[in-house]
RNA sequence: GCUGGAGUGGCGGAAUUGGUAUACGCGCUGGUCUCAAAAACCAGUGUCCUUACGGGCGCGUGGGUUCGACUCCCACCUCCAGCACCA
């Protein structure tokens, strides 16, 4: 058969029903294997697949596929993240129910992954909308509850007054509603939290455990938790002696403090201005500021304001009185809702102070201009120098000064060193339908109430009217709402919000491990064997919270004795996007590229190995369509040599006999085994595993075999080492020609070949010559000859003499089997 | 601004305990085959000077270390990504 469209139609569609039918991918858990758990970041069902998914899933499938190889148990599942928004949206276009939407999706997802020829074992496939998968988000909910980790309280949220529902900051472009487009408000609403900051410390700590991650998410999450170790230093107000908490990182400026400014919502301000002239302009500021959306408050170049109080503090380390004021660059969440202005050493409160022409002094010293004066600062001073007017402090360096003015503070009781975190708690309640409803009742004797344990799941509804006009649409649904209290009995009342669906990808990979089980959310001896994943794959777009909130759940249920790891992640592999023309695919774009219909023409396997070679897994790919024929070119290469070569020739082959062509292909052949042995399992650079294979494909297709049984047996050899290297990475057709070269299926259960050291060894070697560090000439001589003998060669060659031209050679420089260097 | 990363042919990209820059592939040029085309195969392909032999210059820019630098050091430029009034 010539190697046709049609002919890997055929081949491609036999081998996936065989592993169907064989479930050649499926596993058990069994403490006398060693384990390897591959993962990928599931998807959302949306429909067909797309080239970001290919990328993703192609990578992770190499790699299950080589570990298989290998001989390691190799735990590789799919699943998928199936409740949110995208399938309400849909719902209500379409005027369809989610659920049909959504399994309609995940079963051409489903189609989709088979057709790609992916390796997973299709028994632990989940979709997180099923009822026996959200009713363990329940019941991990329950258990924070019962932490106290899971807790209500009110706060300001984004609230979309069209869709009456609270939005996700993420869900917040530009101030509007993603999806009405219409300008957000801020909310004061009671919703549910998970007290994820319970966990700050071990989240930032055990980062650097993670040594397998890129540094660059390790980076991001870093910032993200937000360390920062400073003090609390406690003014006090003129007036009644109130305190006045306030955070700085940096006490070493405290004696320059010229006032103290307090976030608009700080619960002193009322206080303060009560009952004083002040009392109407400063409340009229407030409501400024509160009709002003956070958003807007928090761009950094929005301008500052303010206004004076008529109040004043008290300094604590020098007695002096400066005034209070409140402006909108402070924030109530941050610190502790107030802070002291130094503004010669503070680049905020710099313009603050000088639109609102408040007093400055400077404190430190910058080095490079000792004789600044505050009216000459065109910025305020950032850096590290001398203390000056700092009382007893003076001339000690800002760095030790920061030390010891906390420490001498300490003493004094003004001051406590303390640590700030900028992560927040998370905020899970959605005002929406198609998620995990909150497992708690509201009973008027006995307060918020979990749903009993024996009662999960608590069911979400079908057939409820997603009218898309807004609010919770199952708090309409007064059969869902009315519920005996799980405590007393009496008639309560079920909460309406929906979880926020990052909580469900928060633990789906634990539950892969032991999918079908009914009775608990999995059987911890399972999980211990399976867990961590070794290598996980997905996008960077999920550095932060995805990874954030999967390691919290991981910590989380450690504590509960359910997991013995601290991480659930061991290596991490963020793929890069695939573009095209420059720019990501995307359906506005107009330049997406469908992999169904390369896979109609080309194949999967064609596919597979164009989508690896292009690029290094972890950077952008540019979607190239001449390429892609190279990879089809490839196969067809592989697929022709294979066929010709597999003749039932197969003694061994004996190195001692072999002339120069022979060793030639025989090193080849160890030193590509070699190469992608490496490439697959240390950096996963598939890219350059394939061209290595590449090199050995051009070699043994040169090879004239036609000489003796013995060079048959040594291309045959070639070829097989060619199919099994491949075969992670085009398995339809490697199985084919496995099959054909009479080996027994799958491909999937031969060894992965092994390499021999002694092969690579070589009987001369090719030393280039540079005469003052300009490459000259290129000399064979045998492999470790000694300086003198190189010498002597080199010194007769007639071109490296003219070079010399008789003059003295000053150094004479050796690198075994690499390089001579003459300085004459 | 802060954090992380990247700059190599016409293109995607190789190469770092410092040792032949441009592996492998795409594209392009010429050839074989063919009535012709496609496919396939063979040869060539950084750039400048030279008919050729050969030589000069070349890994973002400028310096430095070294017999020797894509690789190490210093300074800078550009681009990408994330965070950003966080006290």
């Amino acid at each position: 058969m010539p190697y046709t469209t049609h002919e890997i139609q055929r081949i491609e569609s036999k081998w996936q029903s065989f592993w169907q039918k064989q479930k050649t991918f499926q596993v058990e858990a069994d403490p006398a294997k060693k384990k390897f758990y591959c993962l990928e970041m599931f998807p959302y069902p949306s429909g067909r697949i797309h080239m970001g998914h290919v990328r993703n899933y192609t990578i992770a499938d190499v790699v299950a596929r080589f570990k298989m190889m290998q001989g390691y148990n190799v735990l590789h599942p799919i699943g998928y993240y199936a409740f949110g928004q995208p399938a309400e949206n849909a719902a209500i276009k379409n005027n369809t129910d989610p659920g049909e939407w959504t399994y309609r999706c995940i079963e051409q997802m489903h189609n989709d992954f088979i057709k790609m020829g992916f390796s997973y074992d299709w028994d632990r496939e989940i979709a997180t909308c099923d009822e026996q998968y959200y009713k363990w988000n329940q019941w991990i909910f329950i258990q924070m509850f019962k932490k106290g980790l899971a807790y209500k309280k009110a706060s300001p949220v984004n609230w979309c007054p069209s869709c009456e529902t609270t939005l996700a900051n993420e869900e917040v472009i530009d101030n509007k509603c993603w999806r009405c487009k219409n300008e957000v408000d801020q909310k004061n609403l009671e919703q549910w939290y998970l007290k994820i900051t319970e966990y700050s410390e071990q989240l930032l700590k055990d980062l650097e455990t993670l040594k397998n991650w890129p540094s660059r998410v390790c980076a991001m999450q870093e910032n993200w938790i937000g360390k920062s170790y400073g003090v609390e230093m406690c003014f006090k107000e003129a007036k009644t002696g109130e305190v006045i908490p306030v955070f700085t990182t940096r006490p070493d400026t405290i004696f320059g403090a010229t006032y103290v400014v307090l976030a608009p919502e700080h619960p002193l301000v009322a206080r303060l201005v009560a009952d004083t002239p002040k009392e109407t302009e400063v409340f009229a500021f407030i409501e400024k500021t509160k009709n002003l959306s956070r958003f807007l408050r928090m761009s950094a170049d929005q301008s500052k304001e303010g206004i004076f109080t008529g109040a004043y503090a008290v300094n604590p380390v020098n007695g002096e009185e400066i005034p209070i004021w409140v402006a909108d660059y402070v924030l109530m969440e941050y610190g502790t809702g107030a802070i002291m202005a130094v503004p010669t050493h503070d680049q905020r409160d710099f313009l603050f102070a000088r639109e609102h022409s408040l007093p400055m002094r400077i404190v430190i010293q910058d080095p490079q201009q000792p004789e600044l004066a505050v009216e000459q600062m065109t910025e305020a001073f950032i850096g590290q120098g001398k203390l000056v007017d700092s009382g007893k402090f003076n001339g000690v360096h800002s760095e030790e000064a920061k030390q010891k003015i906390a420490q001498w503070m300490e003493g004094q009781g003004t001051g406590q060193m303390t640590v700030h975190w900028r992560l927040r708690d998370w905020l899970i309640s959605r005002q929406r339908y198609w998620g995990t409803p909150i497992p708690m009742v509201y009973c008027q004797t006995c307060g918020v109430v979990p749903v009993s344990e024996q009662q999960l799941p608590v069911v979400l509804p079908k057939n409820i009217k997603i009218t898309g006009e807004g609010g919770s649409p199952l708090a309409r649904c007064q059969e869902f709402i009315d519920t005996p209290c799980p405590q007393c009995g009496a008639q309560a009342r079920r909460e309406t919000d929906t979880m926020a669906t990052f909580f469900d990808s928060s633990w789906y990979y634990l539950r892969y491990g032991d999918a079908k089980n009914s009775e608990c959310i999995f059987d911890v001896e399972k999980i211990q064997y399976w867990m961590p994943v070794d290598q996980y794959i997905g996008g960077i777009e999920h550095a932060i919270l995805h990874l954030l909130y999967s390691r919290f759940f991981t910590k989380f249920l450690r504590d509960l004795g359910l997991l013995t790891v601290d991480e659930p992640f061991d290596r991490l592999l963020t793929q890069g996007m695939v573009l095209k023309d420059g720019d990501v695919m995307s359906k506005s774009r107009g330049n997406v590229v469908d992999p169904g219909s390369v896979i109609d023409r080309y194949g999967a396997d064609t596919l597979r190995l164009f989508i690896l070679f292009a690029a290094p897994p972890e950077d952008q790919l540019e979607w190239n369509d001449g390429a892609i024929d190279g990879a089809w070119k490839f196969l067809a290469r592989v697929y022709n040599a294979a066929r010709k070569s597999c003749r039932s020739v197969s003694s061994a082959v004996d190195p001692v006999s072999f002339d120069d062509e022979d060793q030639g292909l025989y090193r080849e052949i160890h030193a590509t085994v070699k190469k992608v042995t490496n490439d697959f399992s240390l950096d996963l650079k598939f890219n350059t595993a394939i061209s290595q294979v590449m090199i050995l494909m051009n070699r043994l297709e040169k090879f004239d075999a036609s000489g003796s049984e013995q060079k048959q047996s040594l291309l045959n050899q070639a070829i097989e080492t060619v199919v099994l290297l491949l075969s992670p990475i085009a398995p339809h057709l490697c199985e084919e020609l496995w099959g054909d070269m009479g080996f027994s299926p799958s491909v999937m259960r031969a060894s992965w070949p092994s390499y021999d050291e002694q092969a690579l060894i070589q009987q001369t070697v090719l030393i280039v010559v540079q005469v003052n560090g300009k490459v000259r000439a290129k000399v064979e001589v045998a492999v470790d000859a000694s300086e003198e003998e190189l010498r002597k060669v080199i010194l007769a060659n007639a071109k490296i003499s003219g070079y010399i031209g008789g003059k003295e050679i000053r150094k004479f420089i050796v690198v075994p089997n690499r390089l001579i260097s003459i300085v004459v």
